[in-house]
DNA sequence: GTAGCTAGATTGGAATATCCAATCTAGCAC
DNA sequence: GTGCTAGATTGGATATTCCAATCTAGCTAC
C-alpha cells in the first residue's frame, strides 16, 4: 500500500493517506492484529504470520516510529534483556480499523470458518459492534453512509 | 500490503486477511476513497492520485474482481463507448474502513489542514460518526475496546 | 577463560511489484 | 484515408519483498 513517497504525491492533506503511511505496508495490519491478540515478541509475530524476519524488523520499526507499538524491554530468567512490542494507546485506537476490515471481510469475503475475532468492552466484557451513529445516538446502517471531501481537500 | 500469496500463508481463516486480499495493495484504498468522492473514470483516478496507468489498470481490475467496483459502460457524444468504475454495494460498505482510517489519521497523524472527509447519512444528510456500541445501544469509547481471536482462529 | 545456546536482527541475492515514459488500441470526426 | 483521444499496454529502471544463511550479544556450563 502507500509509503512515504506515495504520500508525497497524494499530499498530506488526507488523513486516510497519512494513516496508510504507518499501517499501509504489507504485513503491517496483520502485525497489529497479532498484537491485539496478545502477541508481543519478534518470534511470536514471525511464527504466527510466516513473515520473514527482515521484513518483520522493518515493519516493527515503522510501527514503533508511527506510535502504534512500543518497545518494552523484558528479561527471561537465564536470558539477556530483549525487547517486546506492545500496543500503545494509539495502537489500541486502531481497533475500529480492525473491526471494519473484519466485518467487511466476513460480509463480502465469506469463509467456511466462523468469526475470526470478537470485539469486547474491555471493562464489562460485553460484545460490541462498530456502527455509524448520528450526534443524537441514532444508529445508521453503513450502506446508507456516504462521505464527501472535507475542507482540507476541497480545493484539489 | 497483503496479496494472495500472503493470504496463502496467513490462512483464509481471518477475515481481516481476506479483506486485505482485495483492498490491501498499494493504491487500492486511495482509489476507493476517490470513488467515494465521486470519481468514476480512469483518467480521473489517475490525475487525482498521480498513480501510473499500469498500476491503475491492475488495481481497478482487482477491485472489480473483488466486487468493490463495477465497470459501467458510458458514451460521451462524439466518442466511442468507454468504461467507468462505480462503487458497488460491497464497495459502499467499505465506508467504515475509510472512516476508521480517517479518524485514526486525524487523531494520530495530525496535519495543519482541516478534516479531509465528512461522513453523512445519505438520506437525511446528518453528520455521522463511527463508534463501537453494545447490543443495547450504549456507545463505548474505542480505547476501551479489545478484541480476541474468534472460533475460526483459536486453534492456531 | 571459551564453547554452546538462542531471540532478535542483518545481509545477499533472487523474485515481484512499482514507477515512469513511451507506445498502442479502437472507435469517432473529418 | 488522417487526426484525435481515453484507456490500456509495454519496456526498462527502481524499489520492495522473499528466502535462506549469517551475525550479534548476553547468558549458561564447563
Amino acid at each position: 500500500m502507500a509509503d512515504a513517497s506515495t504520500i508525497e504525491k497524494v499530499g498530506r492533506r488526507c488523513s486516510i493517506a497519512r494513516s496508510l503511511e504507518v499501517i499501509g505496508e504489507k504485513w503491517s495490519i496483520l502485525i497489529v492484529r497479532e498484537a491485539f491478540w496478545g502477541r508481543t515478541r519478534f518470534s511470536e509475530f514471525r511464527d504466527a504470520l510466516g513473515v520473514s524476519s527482515d521484513i518483520l524488523t522493518d515493519r516493527l520499526a515503522t510501527l514503533v516510529e508511527g506510535g502504534v507499538l512500543e518497545r518494552v524491554p523484558y528479561r527471561e530468567s537465564g536470558s539477556r534483556e530483549r525487547y517486546s512490542y506492545h500496543l500503545t494507546e494509539a495502537g489500541r485506537e486502531l481497533a475500529p480499523v480492525m473491526a471494519a476490515l473484519n466485518s467487511w471481510g466476513e460480509a463480502n469475503r465469506p469463509s467456511e470458518y466462523g468469526r475470526s475475532a470478537e470485539y469486547r468492552d474491555a471493562v464489562t466484557g460485553e460484545a460490541v459492534e462498530l456502527a455509524f451513529h448520528t450526534a443524537d445516538g441514532r444508529l445508521v446502517d453503513q450502506s446508507g453512509v456516504t462521505f464527501v471531501r472535507g475542507p482540507a481537500v476541497i480545493a484539489r
